[in-house]
DNA sequence: AAATCGGCTGCATACGTATGCAGTGATGTC
DNA sequence: GACATCACTGCATACGTATGCAGCCGATTT
């Protein structure tokens, strides 16, 4: 059995009260601005802390407190392209409300439960829950030990968790208007992984947009939210007989690689076929591609989505609440428009 | 003042060793998988905590071996097209060695200093550092504390930092070789943010190796790693009386935004002028850029910071390394090869 | 002048787990 | 049969901080 490894002493908050000649009370005061210390006294404290370079111990504080301030993040696919400025956007601000940020991230496939223990074990104050599969029985043992947890982009089948999306029936709606309007005649829909509840809603929000206005022959291809399978399904639908002349992608990554099969085949956008997307990340508005697209209002999520977070660990007898944030078409070249 | 909020309380490990008849000692052993227990009374033990949904905290725990399994990540810029994938790879790897990641995410033009002490009083085992401005302060904060501090994708100016980094020296001389064969003689550089050591490295490996051949005219135009500042730089070049016949970016993303704009100023890419990068983001093999361009082996990279980090943390006393990894030429359409 | 009050401080204890030490019984050895 | 050895368990304490309570003192009130 190997020694325990030497590490450097911490200096601890009774040693700087030695040093100051007060309590070690009168340090955790000074330290947790809880209680009323007198300014000479805090001076002598912060004094002594500084020559021991001492800073206080967010564990032990917490073991007291029962409040670790970390949150646990749980994602899937971080590398995708949508979600690392949602992951750096909700980081920084959770920091600015004083929370820390403890990351997961799930193997693809694999859904929440395998980490669940884990996160639980670090008494996180909250739990946010990115694009990652997650089962019912999570939200029932979050909900029994207390955690508030929070969906993102995901709507809840259970109202006993809180969530945060864009309003995604409402932007295939909008798209099926769009396209409609513009004259196309030949509709598809390249879908998003199935059994998610975004791909489900822009589906349903672009299908029953779509039958409502009387069009019931749309297309449909595979897709699972990447590059490569959305070139694949151009590739297929541009192979038909009668190719379509505008297609519907599940979000924008999907949409960049229909754009580039699209030029692989010869079909010339938005001339032969119009591409639209969903999201509008980044590489959406680069001249190659000029993607028109749903915009997701990532600012106004992640702080719709910590204000909930916030507001239950605040107080836990409240119900969480879903809120949809509507979608702003971004209008650039990929797409034909009505004719004015 | 409100009343602390009233959370589900939390079963311990006492409850769970009266329910089945033993010690807490006994208890913490069973979980723990320290010290001997019959199998027997594991049973018993692993029965009742079931029943009672018991999960060890993880904080108290902390506390009195000081060890919390954390790892604290400093990134900056994580929606920057290379990073993402290494987040995610870096976090995945660090669980499966039984460490968790507490991300911090450092606000543009910060540096890490001030968070400095927020990540130190989780008392995390160890710190990555990714591509966030770091002063020799901290480096000496992390000596004195006993933190092991790992530097990716960086060059560490003092020894008592560990770091991995692509060979960037290496990869800059490879790009000189390559555009010098195939014929180019008016070779431009287009530069990162200035004080990063990626940076300064990739520009001087290129213009040593240009220098060494004999060529002494190479253009340079200032960009900041974003597609942005790529395009305006690369249109810069383009509007010049005698435009470049070659473009070395500092990294892929800005090579993404020379691409464009080559295309937009009616450049054509190869015939007219080749265009190399850096890093090979997934966006460099999308069929409408073919970026040729150096890969930094993220696999390995990672791999080997945490073996470096794990190192440090089990025997502090040993001596941090600086590793280099060499990166790889991977030959796409975005720029003309040598005559055969 | 006595009584009251409020600001400030220290004492003691608690948070939930890990672990050194000692004690128990059982087994093996001579 | 005495003794050592071993596996197993409980007792007590420690990790570093937060906080209720009581005590102190100076200032204000009556």
């Amino acid at each position: 059995m190997l020694e325990p490894p030497t590490r450097a002493p911490k200096t601890t908050s009774r040693e700087v009260a030695r040093r100051a000649g007060v309590s070690q009370s009168t340090v955790s005061r000074v330290f947790s601005a809880r209680g009323p210390v007198a300014g000479a006294t805090s001076q002598r404290v912060l004094h002594a802390a500084a020559q021991l370079g001492y800073q206080p111990n967010a564990i032990a504080s917490s073991l007291i407190t029962r409040r670790t301030n970390m949150i646990g993040l749980v994602m899937a696919e971080i590398s995708s392209p949508f979600y690392p400025y949602v992951l750096e956007k909700l980081t920084q601000q959770l920091h600015e409300h004083g929370k820390r940020v403890l990351l997961f991230s799930t193997a693809p496939g694999k859904d929440v439960d395998d980490l669940l223990s884990d996160v639980l074990s670090y008494q996180v104050d909250g739990l946010i829950i990115g694009n990652a599969m997650l089962t019912s029985q999570l939200v029932e043992i979050c909900t029994r030990s207390g955690i508030p947890l929070m969906l993102f982009n995901r709507t809840a089948q259970d109202s006993q968790a809180g969530a945060v999306c864009c309003d995604n029936v409402g932007g295939g709606r909008l798209v099926a208007d769009l396209l409609l309007d513009a004259g196309h005649t030949r509709l598809a829909y390249i879908a998003g992984k199935p059994n998610t509840s975004t791909n489900r809603d822009r589906e349903h929000g672009f299908a029953t947009r779509l039958h409502e206005r009387g069009y019931t022959q749309s297309i449909r291809e595979q897709g699972a939210y990447t590059y490569e399978t959305g070139y694949a399904a151009a590739q297929r639908l541009f192979a038909r007989a009668r190719p379509p002349d505008a297609i519907f992608c599940a979000n924008d990554i999907t949409a960049l690689g229909a754009l580039d099969a699209a030029c692989d085949c010869g079909v010339s956008v938005p001339q032969h076929c119009s591409i639209i997307g969903f999201d509008d990340i980044p590489a959406a508005a680069w001249t190659s591609y000029n993607l028109t697209t749903i915009r997701q209002p990532v600012d106004a999520m992640v702080e719709l989505s910590i204000q909930l977070l916030l507001a239950q660990i605040a107080t836990p007898a409240h119900t969480p609440q879903t809120i949809q944030v509507p979608g702003e078409l971004i209008v650039r070249r990929s797409a034909r428009m009505r004719r004015a």
